[in-house]
DNA sequence: ATGGTGGGTCACCCA
């Protein structure tokens, strides 16, 4: 099983990107963030003509938006509200004769890293500690959980890790609040298991730069995790940074993992 | 220290 997560940054105007995507690598559950459309005009039936009929979204006008894309059945599909506010950030599904499959978008906490001034900073850091509670109480088992996590927990997810000290996404309140979530919430960070601890891994890179490619200036925010008892099973990992390139691109590029 | 670009919707929000 190929199981995929990407921040899409609208579903509605990348749908023949992931389309392309999604047929090309074999992609059998595909985890989509930033889909910025409500349910009504989800595109499910140019998914379904392409082979994947089974959805689970929940989305809203403008802002966030999670969607799970599978090619067999999703049943068992919840959503939460977390940090107190019902703004589409998390969707769960059990693939059928597969693990639970958990998709957030956490936060991107707004650009100043102190909660006393900036309420976005706060929102994000109770969403993680509001995570690690749940999962903490709740122990995953036969589960993944994919997503934009909006955070860069290792030296190596970022192009420079003394010049990202104080900037959001790479603080240490939230590396280490994001390290305790994976430890205490009993989750694997696989990708980095796979590509071991010394590689500079990127998943997203900012639209702002001059040439993304050149000066390579990415964090790796976008994260997939699995309980310890399928961890194991990981055969492949893939971060497929040449979408970064695409025209009309999303900032973020899927990652791929295979079970 | 600053502003850079790109998405949404329709004068700004968000990333």
């Amino acid at each position: 099983m190929r199981v995929a997560t990407w921040n899409i940054n609208s579903i509605r105007l990348r749908i023949e990107l992931v389309i392309e995507f999604i047929q090309k690598h074999n992609i059998d559950v595909l985890c989509l963030q930033e889909t910025k459309t409500e349910d009504k005009f989800f595109p499910t039936s140019t998914l379904a003509q392409a082979g994947w009929p089974h959805h689970a979204f929940r989305g809203e006008k403008s802002y966030n938006g999670v969607a799970i894309i599978s090619r067999s059945p999703l049943t068992q599909i919840h959503y939460r509200d977390w940090a107190g506010r019902s703004d589409c950030r998390h969707i769960s599904a059990q693939i059928e004769n597969g693990p639970l499959i958990h998709n957030f978008y956490v936060p991107a906490g707004g650009d100043v890293p102190d909660r006393k001034v900036n309420l976005k900073f706060g929102h994000k850091l109770d969403f993680i500690c509001e995570m690690t509670r749940h999962f903490t109480c709740q122990k995953p088992h036969n589960a993944i959980l994919v997503g934009d996590l909006n955070i860069a927990p290792l030296a190596q997810d970022v192009w420079s890790s003394q010049q990202l000290l104080k900037v959001v996404s790479h603080t240490p309140v939230e590396t280490e609040s994001l390290k305790k979530l994976i430890s205490d919430g009993g989750w694997f960070d696989i990708v980095r298991e796979h590509f071991g601890a010394d590689e500079k891994l990127y998943s997203w890179w900012s639209y702002r730069a001059r040439d993304w490619a050149a000066s390579n200036r990415g964090r790796r925010l976008d994260h997939v995790w699995m309980s310890h008892d399928i961890a194991p099973s990981v055969k492949m990992v893939e971060i497929k940074a040449d979408y970064r390139g695409a025209e009309k691109p999303s900032d973020h590029v899927p990652v791929i993992a295979e079970l």
